[in-house]
DNA sequence: CCAGGTCCATACCTCCAGGGTATGACAGAC
DNA sequence: GTCTGTCATACCCTGGAGGTATGGACCTGG
């Protein structure tokens, strides 16, 4: 009568990798008990939803429109499960062109039975997915609205002018804030359909123009018609670890000396 | 490690009912499983949820942030079995005015095990959560997007103007569309906070103009400084019952029956 | 002050779902 | 052919969710 969320957990696995052995084993579990689960799970839902082959597995049409349901379902019961204080999985929020692997790969290799994953976020919601639960902890850009945040800066990086190749300003060591001025500039206050770096970057590759971004992204996203040149007197974007003040979890706090000894490192 | 929704609902029923024994009640289990499965939740959670004392259960402040989280939760579960075509819940849609307890006390009276709820809609959403599988089936008002969905038509009314109780039209046995020429008209394509009923109905009572109902929302939403008169030469509203065409389930023709047969009576 | 009623909690039982291991059936690769 | 990788079947064991019976705490009326 209730929807199982193992259930489902279990079927978004197979789904993933398309096979029941490997996504057993990604569960954990012995495939012979994922078989039955779905097959149990197909019975509860009266749908079939794979084919299965003795040569690998696929998604019948009605397992893809569950796939689609099933994930945010999911995101939505383990954000609850973060609100109030349970840690199911660790997550980790990033703003494009930060590089979270490292303290990702620690925090796993100390804690193994954890779960633990990353949301790549925008502009618009790196705040919005730690307080919401999305995220347990986050990347930042700042500056972000610092009300019931704890956040931890990490360190500063110069902004860059990113331009067509063929661009007037392409071959120049640095730049200057008023050699800018007359260009168009692709911000990220700008209406849907520009707001990702990627088109962001696609605007200025086809339509000219400047986008103006940290040079870690800049790297990050780099195309070959594109380059970047540092602009010198613009204020250097500021990265920062944030997370809900109001929830000191040890995995966080842990989380947070991991990535301040990688700094450290660096 | 993953939430259990059957915990979440017993849950959620505790915190309605404040009181395990008649929330156990409503659940059709005995009290004392309940009991259980309640303090084996809190455990899991690490949180307590209820403050019992021997007159009366309450809500800490942690369950009440929960029971925020826990209802568009088990909403979002429940409308994915629909999607699959699974029928936990019978859901029916109606729009402010419309009366739907007739036709939900006939099929629960026969369908004993089944439970039913309902849904108050508005105009933006009455389409979209049929689409989405919020409800099974649900009484809009014509006219509406027919793409995927099958529509029995029920009945028409009047429209009404509704304006206030010393309006110049007030005391009018009927009036002419061509009366309200020159009036303010408070519509539902107005900007939010003059969406719903009640917030045109409270502009209309407080800066004047007119709001143009149905007669049955009219009557529904009545108020003493208002008061309504039927417009003759405007076209009547159309109520109807609609399903998404893709879902033939025997309960949603069973209720469509219902539905026509006491259409039928009055 | 005790009797009864109204709560929720505890104790104990049963049963099934979910976990495991061992093994089978089938298909493609060599 | 045999080998290898795939999923399914058969069997066992444990824990959790359901039930009933009963206890303990607290109010309330006589």
């Amino acid at each position: 009568m209730d929807l199982d969320l193992r259930k489902l957990r279990y079927f978004v696995a197979v789904a993933e990798h398309l096979s029941f052995g490997r996504a057993a084993e990604a569960l954990h579990i012995a495939q012979p008990v994922l078989s039955r689960q779905i097959r149990a799970f197909e019975a509860e839902l009266k749908v079939q939803l794979f084919d299965r082959s003795s040569k690998g597995t696929s998604l019948t049409p009605a397992g893809t429109q569950l796939l689609a349901d099933a994930r945010p379902l999911l995101a939505q019961a383990s954000a609850l499960l973060r609100r109030v204080g349970v840690a199911d999985t660790f997550t980790v929020g990033f703003m494009p062109g930060l590089i979270v692997t490292p303290a990702v790969r620690v925090l796993t290799s100390r804690h193994p039975g954890l779960r633990v994953e990353v949301l790549r976020t925008t502009w618009e919601d790196q705040v919005e997915v730690i307080h919401d639960g999305r995220v347990d902890v986050g990347y930042v850009r700042l500056p972000v609205p610092a009300a019931g945040l704890s956040i931890m800066p990490l360190f500063s990086e110069p902004r860059v002018a990113v331009v067509p190749a063929t661009h007037r300003l392409a071959g120049k060591e640095s730049v200057l804030d008023a050699d800018l001025s007359g260009e168009r500039r692709v911000q990220h206050t700008d209406p849907p359909g520009f707001r990702s770096v990627e088109e962001k970057l696609e605007h200025v590759a086809m339509h000219g123009g400047v986008a103006v971004l940290p040079l870690s992204t800049a790297v990050f996203y780099s195309r070959d018609d594109l380059v970047h040149v540092p602009i010198e007197d613009i204020a250097p974007n500021e990265v920062a670890l944030a997370w809900a003040s109001h929830r000191h979890t040890p995995l966080i706090a842990e989380f947070a000396e991991i990535v301040t000894e990688i700094a450290r490192q660096v």
